[in-house]
RNA sequence: GGUUCCGUAGCUCAGUUGGAUAGAGCAACAGCCUUCUAAGCUGUGGGUCAAGCGUUCGAAUCGCUUCGGAAUCACCA
């Protein structure tokens, strides 16, 4: 049992014996006391005092002078107010020092045989167009989102549904066929997702040209996007695809794999991966069925024209389209055979979709309806909903040209940490190997980390002009720290140091407490990281952590220390803020240098 | 118009189940490299937590109203 648990435990103990009155722990206020003050738990008494009748001050004075008789860990106490500070003891903080260093794991809780299963999809991409900022934010969210997890004891399977069917790739496809004289990748040296985006584009062109004409012929708008040649071709080549014509399916294929090996690239340069890849193609019909299947146990109805819908009314919902009148499926519709699917394949406890929020109606739609048809996990599938990611001037627009690809900004972070680093002479003793390696670490730390630092819930700002920064609240500052206290603990080696345990009866001072109290915070911030969803709050742990430790850095000195007990300490105190920055910061999947 | 989300310093953002004097970074200004890595440290200035009302011993946090912004309400995925 963690100490702040024991503390709220005793502080139940103490209310019965002292008020005779129950109280339950888990409402017991019990957070590590703000720097400013001296102690290192703080009790809030203003929740006692209609228990107690008595002022917050005196119940504060009652309980600490209790507490004092039953926790040995507990040396002292202060109050302010309603506030009970507690002065543990130093051994305490050196114990839950040498139980950190001792446990490479600490705060992690590992999952066992019988531990529930949460299956996390993310990326989700469609197979169109090369990924985007946007995409970046999802990624490195849901692949966080999993580790996160896993630390707090899920097993967890990471999967990713890729949309690679419908009207959107048969644009690509056209506009191949029409205009793409047999480009290839192998031949023009585009990467492949590039590719296919780029007769996406072209498709758009020309299609507008088309529509433009038939305005000018005297066609509305309306009319005009309908009619216009090149949307007909795509909606015949949509049909043939459907009834799984040769040559159409041929070159589906062929555009498809050049888009995932274009993917591949960008996802391990991300350093996100998959345990288990879906389909639409393969998912769309298993979700006709279950439609068919709903139809037939009469939860949804058929229209006149022959499509088919599900009433939603009774939650305060519309209705929703599940089959067009042609008997093709609808996002719905996939939606519902994936997750027909997976459930079929693995004994999921709990699904968590990582979807911006600009979906949130469709995954309310998608549990009811689950729901509706029986499964059980409907209800509580969770739809991790983060906002978007907009540039100073608004939303990314395609047309307009300020989409920021992913794979541009990535190497862009990565040529700048290249400069920076260089040019504040952090390379000098570096192999040019092991100076683009770092490079890559930093850049691509200082990207993560300025994406996953905002809480998921908001919009955020990226300006690509001003370059994403290397300083203060980043990844750099976090990595930077941890490079510090690897190069101390190598130089403590060299000179012949070996680390033991320490003893309990060091005078350790405030600041040395503060931070072994920090350390001992991880746990916590992990089991609300979880709860949450918010790799927000992992961030801004370390940077306080790191903060914390860089301005102990410079008030005292580590291997100049003269006594060596305290200079062991010390080294033990290093150890172990190394060790959480790197758990920490790897359920971020931000990598830390030894040397930077 | 209905529904959902957001609004905190000039800018970008933290603020844990309601708790102490609302915090960081960037930008500005002033200091600190003969001392374990200056991507660092110290200090100064900067706030009606969008506005109002309410609940409470206590509200940036909870409730209601108003204002501002975003998303969605597609036979697009």
């Amino acid at each position: 049992m963690n100490i702040e648990k024991k503390i709220a435990q005793n502080v139940v103990e103490v209310v019965k014996k002292l008020y005779n009155a129950d109280f339950e722990a888990n409402k017991v206020l019990v957070q590590q006391t703000k720097k400013e003050f001296e102690g290192d738990f703080t009790i809030v008494t203003f929740a006692f005092t209609k228990i107690a009748g008595k002022s917050p001050e005196i119940i504060g004075q009652e309980i600490g002078a209790e507490l004092l008789k039953i926790n040995e860990n507990i040396e002292n106490f202060n109050i302010v107010k309603g506030f009970l500070n507690l002065i543990l003891s130093k051994n305490q903080s050196i114990s839950l020092l040498n139980e950190i260093v001792d446990n490479q794991d600490f705060g992690f809780i590992k999952a066992t045989e019988n531990s529930p299963l949460m299956m996390i999809e993310y990326s989700s991409p469609n197979t169109n167009k090369p990924l985007h900022l946007g995409h970046i934010r999802n990624n490195l969210l849901g692949y966080s989102i999993a580790e996160i997890q896993k630390a707090n004891g899920y097993k967890v399977l990471k999967t990713n549904i890729v949309n690679d069917r419908g009207i959107h790739i048969c644009k690509s496809m056209l506009a191949w066929q029409l205009f793409g004289n047999g480009e290839t990748p192998e031949n023009s040296g585009l990467k492949g997702d590039f590719l296919v985006g780029k007769y996406y584009v072209i498709f758009d062109k020309e299609y507008k040209k088309q529509i433009n004409e038939l305005i000018s012929k005297g066609l509305t708008e309306e009319e005009a996007k309908k009619s216009a040649p090149l949307i007909l071709d795509a909606q015949k080549m949509l049909f043939a695809w459907e009834n799984g014509d040769k040559e159409v399916r041929e070159l589906w294929q062929k555009m498809n794999l050049w888009v995932y090996a274009g993917f591949a690239e960008t996802y391990e340069k991300l350093g996100v991966d998959f345990d288990k890849i879906y389909y639409e193609s393969d998912t769309y019909l298993v979700g006709k069925q279950e439609v068919e299947r709903g139809l037939a146990e009469e939860i949804f109805y058929k229209k006149p024209d022959g499509s088919v819908w599900a009433d939603l009314t009774s939650d305060k919902l519309d209705e929703k389209l599940l089959l067009r009148a042609d008997g093709t499926s609808v996002y719905m519709t996939q939606d519902i055979g994936t997750a027909k699917l997976r459930y079929n394949d693995f004994p999921i406890s709990k699904m968590v979709y990582v979807v911006g929020n600009e979906q949130n109606y469709h995954f309310q739609v998608l549990a009811i309806l689950l729901d509706k048809l029986g499964f059980e996990w409907g209800k509580s599938l969770v739809h991790f909903s983060y906002g978007m990611v907009e540039l100073p001037e608004g939303k990314m627009k395609s047309r307009e040209g300020t989409v920021v690809d992913a794979d541009d900004l990535i190497a862009e972070m990565i040529d700048t940490a290249y400069q920076t680093s260089k040019e504040i002479g952090k390379f000098n003793e570096l192999t040019e190997n092991q100076a683009l390696e770092t490079a890559r670490i930093i850049g691509l730390g200082a990207l993560k980390y300025f994406i996953l630092k905002v809480a998921p819930v908001k919009n955020m700002t990226f300006n690509p002009k001003e370059s994403i920064d290397f300083n203060g609240n980043s990844a750099p500052f976090i990595q930077y720290t941890h490079a510090r206290i690897k190069s101390v603990l190598s130089k403590a080696a060299e000179n012949g140091i070996v680390l033991e345990k320490c003893a309990n009866n060091l005078n350790i001072n405030e600041k040395e407490k503060f931070l072994i109290q920090l350390l001992g915070q991880f746990p916590n911030t992990i089991r609300e990281a979880g709860a949450n969803f918010s790799p927000a709050l992992i961030a801004n742990y370390c940077y306080d952590l790191s903060k914390e430790f860089n301005q102990f850095y410079h008030d005292f000195s580590i291997l100049k220390e003269e006594n060596p007990q305290l200079k062991n300490f010390r080294l033990q105190l290093c150890t172990a803020v190394a060790q959480i920055l790197k758990n920490a910061m790897g359920l971020l999947g931000i990598e830390l240098p030894d040397k930077m």
